[in-house]
DNA sequence: CTGCGTAACGCAAACGTTTGCATCCAGTGG
DNA sequence: CCACTGGATGCAAACGTTTGCGTTACGCAG
């Protein structure tokens, strides 16, 4: 470490290339550091002339401050971090880009967690990692039980949950009740009347908001348009790149198979196309898919969906972070997206009906 | 801020949630704070039982170090930043996901950053925000400029590249000269003659070792198989979801079409598949594509591609930046991965080899 | 000319750790 | 009984900022 002492040695250019601090900005510009943190700050207090020579110098001596002793001042980290459950699912890497690039632009640094597992779940509510590393803490579609939910207090951050909710915490959603009666709506009217779903497991105990309220609304939807929902309409798989298109293969076997098939998401919904493919199977011709997202490979497949415009709402997310952070209570405690139909070339009449 | 003062008020367990600092725990075990540092670190210096004594108390106040504090007295930070192009790639998020989990086990958090496009790389390149956020930054893939290679050493930390080369940087790659050939060698066995290849380009002035290693590769690979290689067999397209299918699509229009179809990556060869699928032709009777990656989705389309051990090469980033953090420079600067031939059903004998 | 307000700046006390060095104390061998 | 050793612990000085408050110096109204 290279100390500079109060007596004004001549310090060269270039020569502390990392070890630059205030007091050497200060020294050199003959001001003290309070000045220098000021002037680089664009707080008041500060002339004019001080401050540019001031920035000036620091940019000779590239200095830069350190978060750490700032941080330490300040009582603040300008870090939020990302808690995302599988990143090499397209939903989650899309968020987590779009949170980051708007946090970004805020001048915060963005901390990511994984926690794909059971085990890691433990771990991480367990001993809470972001616990003082960070202001605030976005959850993105992070499925856990209650005792964990709980002890979210313990984090010395405010906590944002993206794509679902959680206790009375502010979040971003998409209205996933309305989704459902979307799609169904989408394939009645094309009049398919025998329509099942696929979703995935997490094979644990906890529950997600989406994913309940898409079989909820989907049932619903069922409901409101008067068509019967056999059991088997509705099948569960885990999660894997094979799950859409084994629950499709289970969909076919049945004594009496759908005619239209509405996905938890494109992901499943391109898989189960692809075991249509496997078996000959014409879409829509003889089978109608839709699914839920917006996945860059739905319009390459031509693959009708609900768009939840996840850019949106990680936006928004990121803006709740930011403005819960520096502002307080007075945030938006909700956000509801609406998701848009994207009609494609994987729904079409139902076989048999008769095109208008 | 609640103060706890040196006269021992006795503090109630669980009233100051955050704010707990060393000198209360310290307080509560009548010892000094620096027993409480060096009790709770695990070095040498406190006596069992007092060490037991502490961390019992740590536990019932769930105090948490500082990390800002802890930092600073250290003059380090635990930080380590990962640099990527692009999430909603595949290739980058799983890298991102593989790199965190690594870094994660061993106690260091994970700060990310996205250099998307021109303008990103510019102003990443202009304030290095990582400059004294971090201990080490791992740049994945990330294409760059002669200049902006220069800039890095204004970073006050230890940088590693992963998925490519740069200068004299430690770094792990992928063998992309032997991937070529193993790819034409696979295709000229199965009797091909021949063979374009597919790649994306960035539009921009920089390079990447992995995408020209791959083409020169490929021609050297072509020509040690005596093949002709007709300029309109490499074929360059913008990035993008169809980019593929696009390229596909110009290739099957030439006069005189390729029968097998090396791509530069899984995405471009599904996407590119997808052609095949919307023009009828059959894969890989008619037409034999080969990819690289080990996209998940490879295996559920059948492709044959040629895995790079993306985790492997995420692990031994982390490794490389771990040591480099802690160990300094007796760690290995290069690290070279051989990807793996995995064959699947989109490659087969050329139309008209005979089957033995 | 005096008093007063204000802008510009410096002082020094936090912020919460880590760590080199000093201190204390119980053994231990001579 | 006496240095002497070594383990356990405490003291206090960093670490590099931010910020409340005090001090100038200066302009202006009374």
């Amino acid at each position: 470490m290279v100390m500079v002492s109060a007596v004004p040695i001549p310090v060269e250019p270039s020569t502390l290339p990392g070890d630059v601090n205030m007091a050497d900005v200060a020294q050199r510009a003959g001001v003290s550091i309070a000045t220098v943190s000021r002037a680089l700050r664009e707080v008041p207090g500060v002339s004019e002339e001080t401050r540019r020579r001031v920035r000036e110098i620091a940019a000779e001596l590239s200095y830069v401050v350190s978060p750490e002793a700032s941080g330490l001042a300040r009582g603040t980290t300008g870090r939020v971090a990302v808690v995302v459950p599988d990143l090499e699912a397209w939903f989650y890497a899309a968020m987590l880009a779009a949170i980051q690039d708007r946090l970004d632009r805020a001048g915060r640094d963005t901390l990511l967690y994984q926690v794909r597992d059971e085990a890691e779940r433990g771990y991480f509510f367990e001993h809470l990692p972001s616990r003082r590393k960070v202001d605030a803490v976005i959850l993105v579609a992070l499925p856990m039980l209650r005792g964990e939910v709980e002890r979210l207090d313990l984090i010395r951050a405010d906590v944002i949950v993206a794509g679902g909710r959680l206790r009375e915490l502010p979040h971003v959603v998409v209205d996933d009740h309305a989704i459902a009666h979307t799609a169904v709506e989408h394939l009645v009217g094309l009049g398919h009347r025998r329509i099942a779903m696929i979703r995935t497991s997490d094979t644990e105990g906890t529950v997600w908001t989406a994913d309940v309220l898409r079989q909820e609304g989907f049932r619903s939807a069922m409901a409101a348009a008067g068509l019967a929902l056999p059991d088997d309409y509705v099948i569960t798989e885990t999660y894997g790149v094979r799950a859409g298109a084994d629950a499709m293969a289970r969909l076919l076997d049945l004594p009496d198979p759908p005619t239209a098939v509405f996905a938890y998401s494109d992901e499943i919904a391109i898989s189960a196309l692809h075991c249509l493919t496997e078996r000959g199977i014409r879409c829509p011709q003889d089978i109608s898919v839709i699914g839920v997202d917006g996945h860059p490979w739905a319009e390459l497949f031509g693959l009708t969906t609900l768009d939840q415009h996840l850019a949106r709402q990680a936006a928004h997310a990121a803006e709740m972070a930011l403005g819960v952070i520096d502002e307080g209570g007075t945030v938006r405690r909700e956000e509801v997206i609406t998701a848009t139909l994207v009609v494609r070339s994987t729904t079409g009449p139902a076989p048999g009906t008769t095109i208008e």
